[in-house]
DNA sequence: CGCGACGCATGACATTTGTCAGGCGCATCC
DNA sequence: GGATGCGCCTGACAAATGTCATGCGTCGCG
């Protein structure tokens, strides 16, 4: 299907780490069909894919961002860390501009999206190998819009006021009061040009600011 | 990797349907790699599917969920309707006794998590051609639990709030007193057994009610 | 026919949420 | 060492939300 040297030498080493384990097996599968790729290990959430990564010291690790445990942001930004020299691949679902912008700053060499032709996926880990940067065409345009407003405190309030849970509860659950979890939810509210906590939730996450 | 019997007649012929391209691509490599299936031909929504289902008459149809333009429930229905034999698996990420429920409904054949082992495809292709069912065993059990307690109404106004829409905006928009949004999410948060209109929004969708 | 669901509506009330104006302590940065 | 920003808090008020009781048509069903 695609350019594949058939010298059992210099294969290019991968792990791969996907929550949902069929899709992990199929992107497996479309990369274990090139002859010069080779997937050494599988994860199927942040932490097994951290101590994989860790253990096998691949070339190319690649990752969706939503996980168990530990999200692909965080295992790329430890792997910076320790600078472990194996290049990162982001593959998600989302085009949202806060997540290329997490992705970049945790020092990911590819961001690619998952519903770009499957093709680019061989590609990217090729040119990612050969220290190239590889970002989903769709993404690279509005990257660097709007950086996002909300501090931290923000968004753990938004987060669970997101899902319903009443200012009492959120206040119970970070150890604030009350009344400063509103402040935080007005502050957001207002920020995001929102009506309500629900409507500022639903922006931070369309954003990927949450 | 699994049995594949080399003979070049009798392959099972499928057709699959998945929004995110890169999926797409791979769950086909997945199932190209077994000697008996042939994927003779991609969707990357509804009503492709559907076009390419009738003009290929394959075995088996596996599709996804939430598509654009016909949801690939909307599609099993239609080539039940038709009578056209093909057998539906279909693969999706969610967990929800009410999309199992419509699954079966609209005379699917196999309901699969995208959570479960990769083999699992292409066994359940095997058995569906077979003519058995296949339901991923994580839902066949609370498949037939609680139905949907929420009236027509309820489920429209609820979808609204949990997006953040304001009692008055969603009574101008549904045509209703706002008095009565309130009566209706105040149900529907006592049948729920929810806190509030966000919470009652977020265990409809759990549920697979909205 | 009459009964019971359902859709729609009031009005009144308690509670939660959103907004504002402050105030305190602690960093950090000229 | 003072300005500045941030995290956290208070209190008070207006607005939105949630709950109840109650009422009225209109169906469909036994």
């Amino acid at each position: 299907m695609t350019t594949a040297p058939k010298s059992g030498r210099k294969m290019i080493r991968v792990v791969i780490a996907e929550d949902q384990v069929l899709i992990l097996g199929a992107l497996a599968a479309l990369l274990e069909i090139e002859g010069d790729i080779a997937v050494v290990a599988r994860a199927r959430d942040g932490q097994e894919a951290l101590a994989a990564v860790l253990a096998h010291k691949p070339d190319v690790f690649i990752t969706d961002i939503e996980m168990p445990h530990l999200s692909g942001l965080d295992v790329a930004a430890e792997l910076k860390r320790q600078r472990t020299g194996t290049r990162v691949i982001i593959v998600t679902t989302f085009a949202r501009a806060g997540y290329l912008r997490r992705a970049l700053d945790a020092g990911a060499s590819g961001y690619l999206l998952k519903d770009s032709p499957a093709e680019k996926l061989a590609d990217a880990v090729r040119r990612v190998h050969q220290g190239l940067r590889v970002i989903d065409p769709e993404l690279a345009t509005e990257a660097w819009s709007e950086p996002d407003p909300l501090t931290d405190r923000e968004r753990q309030v938004l987060r669970l006021a997101g899902e319903g849970t009443a200012s009492g509860e959120i206040a119970e659950q970070l150890r604030l009061s009350e009344g400063t979890v509103r402040n935080y939810l007005s502050e957001a509210i207002s920020k995001l040009g929102a009506n309500n906590r629900v409507d500022a939730a639903r922006i931070a996450r369309a954003k990927g600011w949450l």
